[in-house]
RNA sequence: CGGGGUAUAGCGCAGUUGGUAGCGUUCCUGGUUUGGGACCAGGCGGUCGCGUGUUCGAGUCACGCUGCCCCGACCA
């Protein structure tokens, strides 16, 4: 990190303190003052200047304070759970509302389901109970009673439910025993239910965004009248994500089909888009579920078809999350803050002005009124900051490190020339330029940063995606990170077994490869039934 | 649930053989500043996680409890 005047003066002021307490050891040598203490110090004084950890130095370390620093999110005081800050809502919205449209255009429509579903609704389909029984948060009681003393000290709950009720960890169950009600013929099909809600699983452990006990997300339930129909919806939502995470996050993907060991619990099969960070790792970004009959007949949702035949009701499911944040920092951030897509920017251009007079400021603030009007009607929005509290060198690094794609300076200085600096988060050049026509500037500018961070994003994925016929090879080179494209006998005892080795997953069967001839499985030598790509999972 | 660590000001930490708590930062006030995280001066802020015990006296010692963090188990 560039070390700023301010930050090397901090530096003098410390290390002044520091021969000060030197002295005071070489003095006082016979009282031995410990030489650790000094040595704390001059720790200390490294890890003040230090700032956001640096992505090579500790990825882990340099994500946790990146999502804290930036505001986008900070740890709850409850297990688990976290605070989402609005700087990191404002991104979520944005989200859901570009998702929530496209997803309507596809005839979907919203709903509202239960967060309390009874025990007894989760145990009707045998697979998923399994999956998620481990997960469940349970209500057991209602109504506190408080002590004796009427001190508002609130002790044991009171009262014990009859039927005990968990907290949704998804929301199957709860909606498939509703669409029983809605469904008594073929007409009544298809139904194309999604809700944004919050839902509960209990993890052992927890990281902001990427695996938290409660988080935000989106559950999409259809049910149709065929098998064809259902697996089209499944195939069409993921295309949904994969467009939209792509598109507007500018997080390219691998799509695929989960091996049965990794899918759903209940589902027949599970598609789903696979993130690569910027750490080799998978992120598990989306997906989308084909659930066949399984939930139309354990809750008995049948239907008259056509040919006059009762029938049960063909099912998906799918959903994204707040894990879609994790992904959005892992692919495109750096050593200096958060760097934003464009088009899923709160902010996407901030205005700073620099002046030492009142008229200087009165003069910029004019100049920046008619520009800041001619963004806001291309639809860019725009932040001014001449909030005088703060100094223009904090305003910039404040601005980095949460991920604003576009800076423009305007001083004194520039209203004399008739010109404005403009900086770009995504790769930190800065230049001098006409203010004259400067709003088509920005909006040109705004375009190139979403398509730069896609194609950087994509190339650094595409380098880290390897073919690997040689099990030896894959164990050494996986420790390194990347997806490998391997051949599998397609045998849950291979995918155990390279997970006990390498702590590596069949992430996937990715669309859009040839797999005629995959040719023999790596740790078997058995023949292969397809290529399947594999990865250390977040 | 097992192993380890930790708990002192909003945040990060120091606190020696037990003697009544301090540093940095934040915040507040005033002034000087403002083209890359300002400086100077002054000020506010803590029943030391909870409980019991030992002691004339406990942040410090003993015992018990609780929260959190790390490692493991777990993770559609």
């Amino acid at each position: 990190m560039v070390r700023t005047k301010m930050q090397v003066l901090e530096v003098r002021k410390k290390f002044r303190i520091l021969i000060f307490f030197l002295t005071f050891a070489v003095c006082l040598t016979e009282h031995s003052i410990c030489i650790s203490k000094i040595f704390k110090l001059l720790e200390a004084v490294a890890i003040e200047l230090k700032g956001l950890t640096k992505r090579s130095e500790n990825y882990s370390q340099w994500y946790n304070e990146l999502v804290v620093k930036a505001e986008l999110a900070e740890q709850a005081d409850v297990r688990g759970c976290m605070c989402i800050r609005p700087y990191g809502y404002a991104i979520w919205e944005k989200i859901q509302s570009i998702l929530d449209k496209k997803f309507k255009e596809t005839g979907v429509q919203n709903a509202y389901f239960p967060l309390l579903i009874p025990k007894s609704f989760l145990s009707k389909e045998a697979e998923h109970v399994e999956g998620f029984a481990k997960e469940c948060a349970v209500v057991t009681h209602y109504r506190l009673k408080t002590n004796d003393t009427h001190d508002g000290v609130v002790v044991d709950p009171e009262a014990k439910l009859d039927e005990e009720l968990i907290l949704r960890p998804t929301s199957e169950t709860i909606i498939w025993n509703t669409y029983k009600n809605w469904i008594k013929s073929y007409r009544d099909l298809p139904i194309l239910c999604n809700q944004w809600c919050n839902v509960m699983r209990w993890e052992m452990r927890t990281r902001l965004f990427l695996r938290t006990s409660e988080f935000l997300w989106q559950e999409g339930h259809t049910a149709h009248a065929t098998r064809e129909e259902a697996e089209e919806r499944a195939k069409m939502m993921l295309k949904v994500y994969a467009d939209f995470v792509e598109g507007v996050m500018a997080v390219p993907v691998v799509q695929g089909v989960k091996s049965e060991t990794e899918r759903f619990a209940g589902a027949l099969d599970t598609y789903t888009i696979e993130a690569m960070t910027q750490d080799g790792k998978a992120l598990q970004s989306g997906t989308s579920h084909f659930l066949g009959q399984n939930f139309g007949k354990a809750f008995d949702v049948s239907f008259l078809n056509k040919n006059q035949e009762q029938e049960y009701a063909w099912a998906t499911s799918w959903g994204v999350s707040t894990r879609l944040m994790g992904a959005l920092i892992m692919t495109h951030s750096d050593d200096n803050g958060l760097v934003l897509p464009p088009r899923l920017a709160p902010i996407q251009v901030v205005i700073v002005p620099i002046w030492k007079t009142d008229e200087q400021l009165e003069a910029i603030n004019n100049k920046v009124a008619t520009i800041c009007d001619t963004l806001k009607s291309k639809g860019i929005t725009v932040k001014y900051d001449n909030d005088d509290q703060k100094r223009p060198g904090f305003k910039f690094a404040d601005y980095e490190l949460k991920g604003i794609p576009v800076r423009l300076v305007i001083g004194a200085r520039d209203l004399e020339n008739g010109t404005v600096e403009v900086m770009r988060r995504d790769t930190l050049e800065k230049e001098t330029r006409n203010i004259d026509g400067i709003e088509d500037y920005v909006e040109k500018l705004l375009n190139d940063i979403q398509d730069n961070i896609f194609k950087k994003a994509v190339t650094f994925r595409d380098e880290h995606i390897y073919e690997c016929n040689d099990y030896e090879e894959f164990k050494q080179k996986i420790q390194n990170g990347g997806f490998f494209l391997c051949p599998w006998d397609g045998t849950a005892e291979t995918e155990t077994k390279i997970k006990e080795d390498t702590q590596a997953t069949i992430r996937c069967v990715p669309f859009g490869i040839d797999q005629t001839n995959p040719g023999v499985d790596m740790v078997t030598g058995k023949p292969a039934t397809c290529k399947v790509l594999i990865a250390k999972a977040y």
